[in-house]
RNA sequence: GGUCUCAUGGCCGAGCGGUUAGGCACCGGUCUGCAAAACCGUCUACAGCAGUUCGAAUCUGCUUGAGACCUCCA
């Protein structure tokens, strides 16, 4: 594994270009992911970035790296919505419901918590929350007052951009040049605190209504946005890492003041790879929350989204974003799920096919194709290829099951190991659920011999009937050369 | 308005100067009581206009269209 380590390009959005990924200390990697705000359940387009790290995860692991992957809960902070006032959106979200901000945000954690096992994500190795990091908060961004670039205003605290420039460069991610930034004119509360239309705040003073408040050397108040991915990166991964990761929506202005926020109190950048996943699309526009084009990732697997027509699995939803590069935006349509959906079957088809293959000698590659497989995730993670090579595998498997081609034994195992391993540990598509079938087959052995007899005795009437009463219970009946099979 | 990204066959999507990516649909075939499913085969596209090059979907310029960010956002 050490020399598929060595072969692993990364894209970095630091320097807008793919470069060999080389962590701080050999074999092992830190990498952080902005996670959820918990004022509400996360949509799918949210759980698209979430997936997409989840797969770079499970890729790193199969590597052999120790990855320290951190992953951080947003329960408070003090935030600004699209008409540019200053609400925090969880404590709306519990005056709405009539409940305090901590069961608010306890209830969105542990509906998180369900789709992550749904949608078999690996679980981080850490998942801080902002509240337990108060403390922390406060000291970096004393640390950033002390080194000259923050700025106390009657209760609140501003990072200082124009001081910050003199020494860093403010943009150095997202490319903004803050001249160029439009200076608007919007009525911001903090507007008139601010010495610069471009500082952002790193603790706000409390109001009156809000209903989280944290004490400080500046009176009592809210962390900033931006300043816990600061404090709880730091404390886990330390002041330098390898991979920092989130949606592309974080890139301006989050992660550009994270880097501030680091390089202010530290004196460096935090992370050396930026990772930004794309968006997930419907009809062409971001999903997202002010657009109201979302649906929720359990909508998809009971059907009730409103914009198809029948309902998805989890694995087939996953396997349809595996289809796309985690960098590219993916379009969800109805025909596509469908598309994913068979292709899908076939490639577990494929699977299971590869166990029964008769052992002669190969006519194909099988190292090579094995070799594709991490060529593919070697170049920045490109699932796609990936998925491309895994059914040319099973191709050839069906080729072999025709008679048409043929494989050794020792070649057998070895791809059935590799894909075995990249289908599900490393794409994380659920091994199908067999329990269920083990104790169903009894029965659908009982009813399909049944069936047999009357096909025997051209009982068409009765036979149809039992494929139709099956299909209506989701059950399949496939008659084949070699009996009946169902799904 | 500013910054940036993208435009690929019926649909979704890879592609990073020279190989039919792949999946689905369609069509043809094998199989089948009929179906369905499965499997095999077929389908050779790159928004438009110029340019660079022996050669461009891939590089450059312009045009048109779409999207993201600039404000909470994954």
């Amino acid at each position: 594994m050490k020399a598929q380590q060595d072969q692993l390009v990364i894209y970095n959005s630091l320097k807008g270009e793919k470069e060999p990924f080389v962590p701080m200390v050999e074999g092992k990697v830190g990498m952080y992911v902005c996670g959820p705000t918990l004022y509400s359940e996360p949509h799918m387009g949210n759980m698209r970035t979430f997936i997409n790290f989840d797969l770079i995860y499970r890729y790193l692991l199969h590597l052999g790296f120790r990855v320290k992957y951190v992953r951080n809960v947003t329960d408070a902070g003090h935030i600004t919505n699209s008409a540019g006032q200053e609400v925090d959106s969880i404590g709306v979200a519990a005056k709405a419901e009539q409940l305090q901000s901590l069961e608010i945000v306890y209830k969105y954690a542990v509906k998180f918590q369900e789709l992550q096992r749904i949608y078999n994500m690996l679980p981080p190795s850490i998942e801080p929350t902002a509240t337990q990091h108060i403390q922390e908060q406060i000291e970096i961004i004393e640390q950033i007052i002390a080194n000259g670039y923050a700025y106390e205003v009657n209760g609140s605290v501003y990072f200082d951009t124009r001081r910050y420039m003199q020494d860093y460069n403010y943009g150095i991610l997202s490319g903004r040049k803050v001249d160029e930034l439009e200076n608007e004119t919007r009525t911001l509360n903090a507007q008139d605190e601010k010495r610069f239309f471009a500082d952002f705040a790193l603790w706000k003073k409390a109001n009156p209504d809000d209903m989280q408040v944290w004490r400080s050397p500046w009176g009592n108040g809210n962390p900033g946005w931006h300043i816990e991915c600061t404090a709880m990166s730091t404390k886990y991964l330390g002041k330098q890492f390898d991979i920092h990761g989130g949606g592309m929506d974080l890139k301006f202005p989050h992660h550009e003041d994270e880097i501030a926020q680091s390089c202010g109190s530290f004196g460096c950048n935090p992370a050396r790879y930026w990772m930004h996943a794309n968006m997930l699309n419907v009809n062409g526009q971001k999903m997202s929350k002010s657009f109201g084009n979302y649906f929720l990732p359990k909508q998809i697997l009971d059907g009730t989204t409103g914009l198809f027509e029948k309902s998805y699995t989890a694995n087939v939803v996953r396997f349809f974003m595996m289809q796309a590069h985690y960098r590219s935006n993916l379009d969800f349509t109805q025909e596509a799920l469908n598309a994913s959906e068979k292709g899908y079957a076939r490639l577990i088809e494929g699977l299971k096919t590869l166990e029964n293959l008769p052992a002669t000698t190969s006519t194909f590659d099988v190292a090579a194709l094995i070799a594709s497989f991490y060529k593919a995730m070697n170049d920045d993670f490109n699932a796609p290829i990936l998925v491309a090579n895994l059914f040319e595998a099973v191709k050839q498997i069906n080729l072999v099951n025709d008679g048409n081609a043929g494989i050794s034994a020792a070649d057998k195992s070895e791809l059935k190991a590799a894909m075995e391993v990249f289908v599900h540990e490393v794409l994380g598509l659920a091994p199908e659920n067999i329990a269920t079938e083990t104790r169903l087959a009894p029965v659908m052995d009982l009813v399909l011999d049944l069936r047999q007899q009357a096909r025997t005795n051209k009982d068409w009437t009765t036979s149809d009937q039992i494929r139709d009463g099956l299909a209506k219970a989701g059950i399949i009946v496939k008659d084949g050369k070699e009996g009946t099979a169902w799904s």
